[in-house]
DNA sequence: CTGCACGCCGATCTTGACCTCCACGGCTTG
DNA sequence: CAAGCCGTGGAGGTCAAGATCGGCGTGCAG
């Protein structure tokens, strides 16, 4: 009745090298915060999950929020480099479109949920949060801002709107998606929101003016 | 120095009758609520901003959860009623994609930031929260839903896709039109995304086939 | 064999926030 | 004019959770 499931398994009294240990310790915490959230996680949770006692925790990270950050920056990062590897990954802008859905849809369905530390976290209020929130998703969406910019021209402003609302509409589709357990195949659905969102932007002026790649299949 | 601004101004001893208490302590916890989120926010916080002690706020709301959701499914259900009230506003389905962005970007520059509580809460972890959060987007998409599946011939699960991100890009890119106070206009960025949007879904099988209106302004 | 250093643990402190108890003052009634 | 009632106010209880202090066992150098 009282099993809790870990995934190391240890049993409370193996010593670790530091480094190993904080890399445990983020493992440990990362599993608890996508769990339950910043506020519900208690630090006495994440210890127990790491097998260790609450002290060693605070003598390799000064407190919770720092805990918390680390993981955050490293899945903000994480984040950043799949989309600009997608959007690196070819020339033809319909391809560029649907691969770049397809990291979100990766990146959500990745291992531990880690996206919700960065797309559903409850600590937004935090300034430092907020800041790295708010930071990778504006990367983002400059990175496809640039892209819609040359293929459209539009002005700065407004592909940075349709940015922003292409990353939006892959980061809540695919974490419904992923909640929804929907019986459309992931491929299918990245191919869904490719239409839309590539016929959308074919629309504006200038598309497919500078060898883009030609929209030969409707 | 210790001047503290207050809507009401309230001398702190007035009699209000119990309806019209209720409604100002709402108003009140709105204000805390948007500006701390509910973590931050105190009690005593709101019942400072309404010029009353905490007993009263007590004698009103059994707890602070419970204050939190009497504010969550007013506007949820405001939030409902506008996207409703948008797909009904019109038989043009262009016309209704450009009514139901322009509702979520009045609900979100609607007075007092409300939208916050229902778009960025930071109680997401509480179950009774997480429900009415899904709960509204689940009925706004299913509204979308059902206007996208008659004009395309989608599938249920395909078209329920794609209405969660019509709504997502709403919300979306409206959060982020305020927020980045952009030199566009409210009605340039409702345009711009309608355009992405529409011709996105006039793209499937089906558009336009049953007296939809005709698409005759590109 | 013995002393030392290092990392780990049980038990504890303190802060902060939600949530109630006893005294005061204005309004109504005879 | 006087008495009572009801709502208000400040001060306090309780508890959860973040953060910390002395003791213990283990491995190594001499």
């Amino acid at each position: 009745m009282t099993a809790i499931e870990q995934t190391q398994a240890r049993p409370r009294g193996t010593r670790l090298p530091r480094r190993a240990r904080r890399e445990q310790l983020l493992g440990a915490a990362q599993e608890v915060f996508v769990a339950q959230g910043y506020h519900s996680a208690a630090m006495d949770d994440i210890a127990e999950r790491a097998g260790v006692s609450k002290p060693v925790l605070y003598q390799h990270f000064p407190g919770k929020l720092e805990l918390y950050l680390a993981l955050l920056d490293q899945h903000c990062e994480s984040l950043l480099q799949s989309v600009r590897g997608a959007l690196a990954s070819t020339t033809d802008n319909k391809q560029r479109v649907e691969a770049t859905m397809d990291a979100y849809f990766a990146y959500v369905e990745d291992e531990g949920g880690a996206f919700r530390l960065v797309f559903e976290s409850d600590l937004t209020n935090e300034p430092a949060v907020r800041e790295r929130v708010d930071k990778v998703a504006l990367q983002c969406a400059e990175a496809i801002s640039e892209v819609i910019a040359e293929d459209t021209g539009l002005s700065r402003d407004q592909s940075m709107l349709l940015a922003v609302g292409l990353g939006g509409v892959s980061q809540v589709v695919a974490r419904y998606w992923l909640a929804s357990r929907s019986e459309v195949p992931r491929e299918t659905a990245v191919q869904l929101l490719t239409s839309l969102a590539w016929r959308g932007i074919a629309g504006f002026p200038l598309h497919g003016a500078e060898g883009t790649g030609g929209p030969q299949q409707g």
